[in-house]
Parts: C-alpha cells; sequence; structure tokens
DNA sequence: CTGAAAGCGCTTACAG
DNA sequence: CTGAAAGCGCTTACAG
C-alpha cells in the first residue's frame, strides 16, 4: 500500500512537508502543494487510518451502541441507526456499530481502546447500566431516550409527556370517553424503559382531568401473541371507542385484528399510534399518529456530539436534555365515537 | 489513559515481557505472566486500537457496507445487519457499518486506509459498482447477493430460482391455475437487483411447463402507492386465484388491501410472500412464505470472510458462490383455489 | 525466560 | 517555505 513516504518522494519533498500539502496545516509553495496533491492523486493515497489515529489521538469514528433485546422491535431501531449514520458520515465520521449484549463491557473495550471519538448510545433505560461505563470514558457521549441520571452526557428524546396529552385531547375534542391504551411489552418497563409510563401516566392524568376513562395495558411485541392480546383488550372493553398505541409491532398488527373484527377506523374505533412517518409508509399503516422522528434524534444527537468532539463547544458547557415535540400526523383514522356506543 | 509502559512499569517488566504475558505469544514463567495479568487487569488496560493496527496490520474490524437507495426497504435490512454483526462479534470482530450513498468512494477509502480487515457488502447488484473496487482492495470481501462476475469474491444468496419454482408447484398442486407474480419496483431491476429476474424467470418457465397463466408485475414499495398497485392487479386479473410477493412491502400491505376488498386468504385467494420468518412476526403477516434467511446469510458470509481473513484457508482457495435453498413456511394462507373462480 | 530496540505510518513541534 | 526528527502505543524479531 502507497504511504506518506512514496509520496514525499514521487514528489521529490520531506515527509512532513507532504503531510502539511496535503492538510493545508501550514502554508506549502503553491507549486509543491500541486504537485504533493497530483501525485497523492495519481498513486490513489489513503492516509493509514491507525497510524493517523495513533498520531493524532482523533479517530474520526464515531461508536453506536443499539441493544437487540428479544423483546424489542429491530425494524424500529433502523430508522434511528439510519439518521445517526447519515450524519457522522455528513460530519466526517465512520460508525462503529454494536450490538453487543453486554453494552457495558463493549462500551469500556471500544471506549478504552480509543478506537471512536465518541459514543451514541440508543435505547437508553432509566437506570441504563452503560451510563457509569460512559461517564467515566473521556469521550463525549449522547443518548437517544431519557435516563433518570443525565450528568455528563447529552440527552434527547421524543417529548413523551406531551405525546401522552396530545393522544388524549385530541379524542376527547372528538368526544371520546372511553380510550384504551396500548403499551410496550412489560418487559421493557422493566428493563427501565421509562418512556412507558412518561407517555402513560400523562395519559392517564389527563383522561382524570377530563373523566375519561383510560384503560392502560401493555402488550407483547411479536406475534402471535400480540394479535391475542388485542383482541383481548376489545373483548374486555367494548365500551371504548379509540385506541391509542405505544407499540410499533401492535401498531402493525391492528390491521389484521380489525379485518378478523370487521371493523374499521374511524368508523367503528378511532386510532393513534406513536411511530414515525416512514414507518407509517413502509407497513402501510392508514392509522393517525404522534411521530417518534427516530431520525431527527439520531442527527440532534450526532450534532452535538461532533461539537463537543470537536471542541466547538466549551469543554464545560453544560449538558442538555432536549425533547422533540410530538407532532400529530392525520392520516383519518380517528373522528367522532359511532352513535351506538355511549 | 494507561498503556502498556504503565502495566510494564508496575509490573517491573519490560514492555515486550508485558506485551508477551498478555498475548500469549511467547512463554513467560508462570510468575511474570500472573503478576502482569493482575496489573492489567487492576489498571484496567485496554490495547490502544489504532498503535495495535499499525503493529500488526490487523484492525479486528469488519466493513459492512449497506446501501439505502430511495425505494429500497429499510426494515427488511436490519435483519441482515443483525445476522452480520452478531457472528463478527462473536469472532471477534467489530463492524464499521457504511451507509454511504457513493458506495465505491466509500469502500475504496475504508478498504485503503486498513481500517478493516475485511469487507461484506450487502445487497449487491447484477453489475454492482462496488465490486471493481472490492477486487482492487487488498481485504477479502464476502457479498449477499449475487453479481454476474464473481471472481475474487465469497458469495451467498437465496436460490431465487428455486424460490420461484417451489411457489409455483405449491399453488399448482393445490389446482391454481391464474396466478399474479408481484415483484420489487421496476427501480431496482433496473438498477441491477437481479434476484427479481432470477425468480421471475424461473417462476414463468415453471407456470408454462404446467400451462398456468402468470401475470408478472412490479410494484412500488412504499405507501401509497403499493395499495393501490395491488388493487389494480386484483381488478385487472380477476381470475387470478393466487398471489405470488417478491416484495416484502408489498406483504406488510396487502392485509389492508386484503380488508378493503373484503377478501381473505386462503378462502378467497391464497397467497405466498418471500421474506424471513422474523419479518413475518414482527408485522403479524399471516401469509406462508419462503424463507428469506437473512441471519443465516449474513452469518455464512462473515464465517467465510473470517476464514479468509485469519487464512484458515490456503490463500488460492477457490471463491464459492452458495446458495441457501428456499424453505416453505406454512401459514396456513393457501389452499385449493374458490370453486366459483375458474 | 527476559530485555533493548526497531518499526508500523502518520503528525507536529523544532530548526533553519 | 521546507526538512530532519521525535513521538503516538503497540508488536516482534534480535540478543543474551
Amino acid at each position: 500500500m502507497v504511504n506518506i513516504g512514496d509520496i514525499a518522494r514521487a514528489a521529490g519533498v520531506a515527509r512532513s512537508t507532504a503531510s502539511y500539502a496535503l492538510s493545508g496545516k501550514r502554508s506549502v509553495s503553491d507549486e509543491v502543494r500541486a504537485r504533493v496533491q497530483r501525485v497523492a492523486l495519481e498513486m490513489g493515497y489513503t492516509p493509514n487510518a491507525g497510524a493517523r489515529a495513533l498520531a493524532t489521538s482523533k479517530a474520526m469514528v464515531i461508536a453506536l451502541f443499539a441493544q437487540f433485546m428479544p423483546d424489542e422491535f429491530p425494524p424500529a431501531m433502523m430508522q434511528y441507526i439510519l439518521g445517526v449514520a447519515n450524519t457522522a458520515r455528513d460530519a466526517g465520521y465512520d460508525i462503529l456499530l454494536s450490538s453487543d449484549p453486554d453494552g457495558p463491557k463493549a462500551l469500556k473495550r471500544i471506549t478504552d481502546s480509543r478506537m471512536v471519538d465518541g459514543v451514541v448510545l440508543l435505547n437508553v433505560a432509566e437506570d441504563d447500566d452503560r451510563l457509569p461505563v460512559l461517564r467515566a470514558a473521556s469521550q463525549p457521549g449522547a443518548l437517544v431516550g431519557l435516563p433518570v441520571d443525565c450528568t455528563g452526557v447529552d440527552v434527547f428524546d421524543l417529548d413523551f409527556e406531551e405525546a401522552g396529552r396530545v393522544m388524549l385531547e385530541h379524542l376527547y375534542a372528538l368526544g371520546h370517553r372511553e380510550l384504551i391504551l396500548v403499551s410496550q411489552p412489560e418487559h421493557v418497563v422493566e428493563r427501565g424503559g421509562a418512556y412507558v409510563w412518561r407517555l402513560q401516566n400523562a395519559a392517564l392524568e389527563t383522561a382524570a382531568a377530563h373523566g375519561i376513562t383510560l384503560h392502560a395495558a401493555f402488550s407483547p411485541s411479536a406475534q402471535p401473541e400480540i394479535g391475542r392480546r388485542l383482541h383481548d383488550l376489545l373483548d374486555a372493553y367494548p365500551g371504548a371507542t379509540g385506541l391509542l398505541l405505544n407499540n410499533e409491532a401492535a401498531a402493525a398488527a391492528l390491521p389484521t385484528v380489525l379485518h378478523e373484527r370487521n371493523l374499521s377506523a374511524p368508523e367503528d374505533l378511532s386510532v393513534i399510534g406513536r411511530y414515525s412517518d416512514e414507518f407509517a409508509r413502509s407497513f402501510s399503516l392508514p392509522f393517525s399518529s404522534i411521530e417518534s422522528a427516530p431520525d431527527r434524534l439520531g442527527r440532534m444527537a450526532v450534532r452535538q456530539l461532533v461539537r463537543r468532539i470537536e471542541k466547538q463547544v466549551p469543554e464545560d458547557a453544560p449538558h442538555v436534555v432536549r425533547f422533540v415535540s410530538p407532532e400529530f400526523v392525520d392520516r383519518g383514522s380517528t373522528a367522532a365515537p359511532p352513535r351506538d356506543r355511549h
């Protein structure tokens, strides 16, 4: 492989001059610069990443930690990953993707080895066991998801409280008085998926304030369990006129369930989900939803991370906790409750 | 950060001895080895990846190139990525994920910089423009997807010809004589997504051999276009009693379309898709299918790649082209055609 | 069994 | 404006 010594020799200059001519970090005569650049191009020179990282202490790589739990829903994850990967690339960084089930161990190894300049954590739990490791690391970190303790990291998440309120207010205004909220599997909550509570509690409070009966329930996130669960819930609460879904897999399962019960939205049942527009389009989900903005969250996390890596923000600048406002995307699946129900 | 010099000093030995004690690459007295290992553990030593890569010419990283075209279907990609990432981790390699739209350029930069020891290409087109770059690289490459020219790389793919035949034979045996095959968008074919032709041509041949009328059509891969397209096809061929789907997004859209037409599978229409079981479970797709085995393909590609990287296979060992046999997964969506149709 | 030294390919003060 | 040299943190022949 051609290295900078080859370039220097071919251009008839010292290796340092070749390096400077290529990086522009000190002035070089126009003639020499042009010659070095031409030679580098001709010989197809690409700097050795390990050597550069060793010399500069900069790897130009961002670590992306995604956890894939057995009851997690991988397709929804893809959009966060793409948001992160695309933003990183635009900023000049490559992505090291870790799906190691032992997050803390992998995180320690990867940060300690200096393979990466910064870390993005996806799927952050309330009391995430990767956080102590990340705080101890010398690289900055950005999270998608809200932990209890946000010290030392930048945090980005959907405003799930507001999402819960928006869902409720929307259906209240249409005249609904009994609703079902379907959340993620209980496992997700037990692992510390706080967003489940955040949305649910806000929804319950809003319901109480308006005198709405809200049945809050967990649901599995894979077939055939989801379908059964949705049927059970609809059987258990025949008076409910609206369904709120904080569970992407349940949203994906709903069309079939409605079909099986011969129900239509919004004629028989109003439905609001919480997922991305991309997701709705991919899976042909006809339900109005709260946009979960995975691409935007991924982008925000990387942008802030890059700012810290490149010290465009003072070393001691306070860490941010930023919420994306939920946006209601109307796909026509909500209406006034049917007259023959109360 | 603690480096090997710190370990050596703390253990009272030379850096080379510390290195050997940790790597086991030459014999070290039990006492010294134990001491070095203890110190390394206590001080939380992790080797600097850049320095090690520079010294050994091994990065312990595999590059994973996934292309996300506008009309590609990201969720299906996630499973290939997971198959690759998990297998790589088990073999001791990290994953560098590239989603750069300019594949050839990114591939050249990443291989030339020696950041990676090998490359996995996903989404390989017939005449993939990343292949010349990969062949010129000094690292080995493994593909998921079959190009026209397989020289110099190991290739893994589903046997799409056989998949087409299996679909047809299955419905022929049940008595069907007029079918519709829904493929990927025409763009995918134009880009060289050869698997579309491979399945379709084999299906057409099998149909001809049995005197079956097979209507082969392209379909978009996002809403609302897919839904319309499926309706149009069902309108255009009212005599068709079976639907074959070589398009994940169309499969995801079908339940809603069937609902809108008040049709059920298999009572009114037999349906066979081509996607993974994981996909079917995630999206509650009730259709029988040809298993696309993304995790298995990803695993095979990485295993072979690692064998080449680690020279467990002779330098000049012939490159392999391996097809995974399609497996029919019965979810009960096929039956004899309804009596009131012919 | 162990140590001193060279070398991997860069970047960047230090000199001139 | 340019060059010679040191140094980043490893590994691995070379000596003993």
